[in-house]
DNA sequence: TGTACATCAGTGAACGCGCGTTCACTGATGTAC
DNA sequence: TGTACATCAGTGAACGCGCGTTCACTGATGTAC
């Protein structure tokens, strides 16, 4: 968890100061932990001081509040979740963008798999009664869209993003959106393409939440590796994005 | 709510035989309330007895307990959103094959950000703690997939349905589950089509629920209603649907 | 190096709250003869 | 039509539980002179 600290002390941590990073680490690890057997919603400070082996009051020398406990928890689930996306892509040649996609969207699925209760924790319900503080979680939030969008984007650059034709024409409304999307994120894809980049990006996660969250009924499908496989192609395809051209396979998850 | 009742009572019922179902109604009706406000895990009995203006042990009369309300609002909402699919669907002609998806999907939508805590329990992250009975929600669970697959399909038959190409070819284990589905439902569709069917569908829900669980950043689209049908339009080439064909105009949602 | 003081971690009791569920009960509504 | 009985709806008290949060406190760890 690389954290870019904004670095105001630049003398060393005393013990004490280390002392209590790791309490707010191990905190941050037992919240981890009670999420995934007991659910957002159930999550609770005394829980967590109970197996920290510590008095409940105590934990409020580390944690403001429930909110803020809950806060920490979904950084702590972005940041991760971002840097396995960042590993996958960037282990491939930044020029198979093929590839770099399909390994993207393995990796979504790879860890939300692996941590369904945090992936609920991000993608799923709202948590009643809980609001993000966007000031905070909108960078690490955003990494995965940002990752998929750089991809699109210097494909497009590199004339391997092909508008596919069919669907619609972009009208001047959703024009108007893209265009502060496209500037805020400094990219260059065309309008309809960015919307296609969209609509990847959710479905993407409607394929993977279908599997997390259940719904495809149990037994329906035996294969879902296949499944996840196939409509990642497929979405390549929707994406724009040129077949494989030699820079390398796809790596099936 | 037209529930295909069993009638295994030919008798008209009796007076407190309507007096009971009405309550049971009333339940159903504060429970939804309730996790509207509150959202499913924070569900609770006693609440909806308070509402009722009844002590709280009384409701144990009709309901057996917790588990037993939450499969009732599961049921419910699920009748629900394919009583409303189905009227869209059918308010089309049968031939329109692009127009009653993009009615399909459009009401998807109307459901889904009119009842976002009921949308939730059903796509949302799982209650904890709380496993639906399948042999009671899989029927109503399963109508909105059922009535896509059914359109999908009549396309087919009707050679509306063309494969767009592209993607990849279905390996055997995947085509296994395919063809189990395809006897299962009775369709004629062709391997690669039923696995873009069944694309379509998760990402039909993947868009929803970023639109509904605020996963687009606030005042990212200021136009989320052209966004989604934007969004259909790429779907229904991505189905394989061919394109309109003055068998009637697509609704705009 | 030693002492006085400040800072901090953790304690334990308490506040008021809501929850699911059980149980023996009171009355009212229906049914059978 | 009238009476005896069974069924059912709803009551009220209780069980044991967990929760978030506050507060005055004890000791240990650090810091300043």
């Amino acid at each position: 968890m690389p954290q870019t600290a904004s670095a105001p002390s630049p003398k060393p941590p005393t013990p004490r100061e280390r002392a209590r990073a790791r309490t707010i680490e191990d905190i941050v690890r037992l919240g981890r932990d009670h999420l995934a057997v007991h659910g957002a919603a159930a999550l609770s400070l005394r829980a967590v001081a109970r197996d920290l082996g510590v008095v409940s009051s105590a934990v409020y020398r580390y944690v403001e509040n429930r909110e803020e406990l809950l806060t920490l928890l979904l950084i702590d689930a972005y940041n991760e979740l971002g840097d396995e996306v960042d590993a996958a892509v960037s282990a491939l040649p930044a020029a198979d963008f093929a590839g770099r996609f399909s390994a993207l969207g393995s990796a979504v699925r790879r860890w939300a798999l692996r941590e369904p209760a945090r992936y609920g924790l991000l993608f799923g319900s709202p948590v009643p009664g809980y609001r993000a503080p966007a000031e905070r979680t909108t960078g690490p939030g955003t990494r995965v869209i940002y990752a998929l969008m750089a991809l699109l984007d210097g494909a497009y650059r590199a004339g391997r993003l092909v508008d596919p034709g069919g669907g619609a024409a972009v009208v001047p409304p959703l024009a108007a959106d893209l265009a502060r999307i496209r500037d805020g994120m400094g990219l260059a894809v065309s309008d309809r393409l960015l919307a296609r980049g969209a609509l990847v990006w959710t479905s993407l996660f409607g394929a993977v939440s279908f599997e997390v969250f259940g719904q495809y009924g149990a037994g329906t499908f035996a294969a879902p590796d296949e499944l996840f496989s196939h409509h990642l192609a497929a979405l390549a395809d929707l994406a724009g994005l040129c077949a494989a051209d030699g820079a390398g396979e796809r790596p099936a998850y």
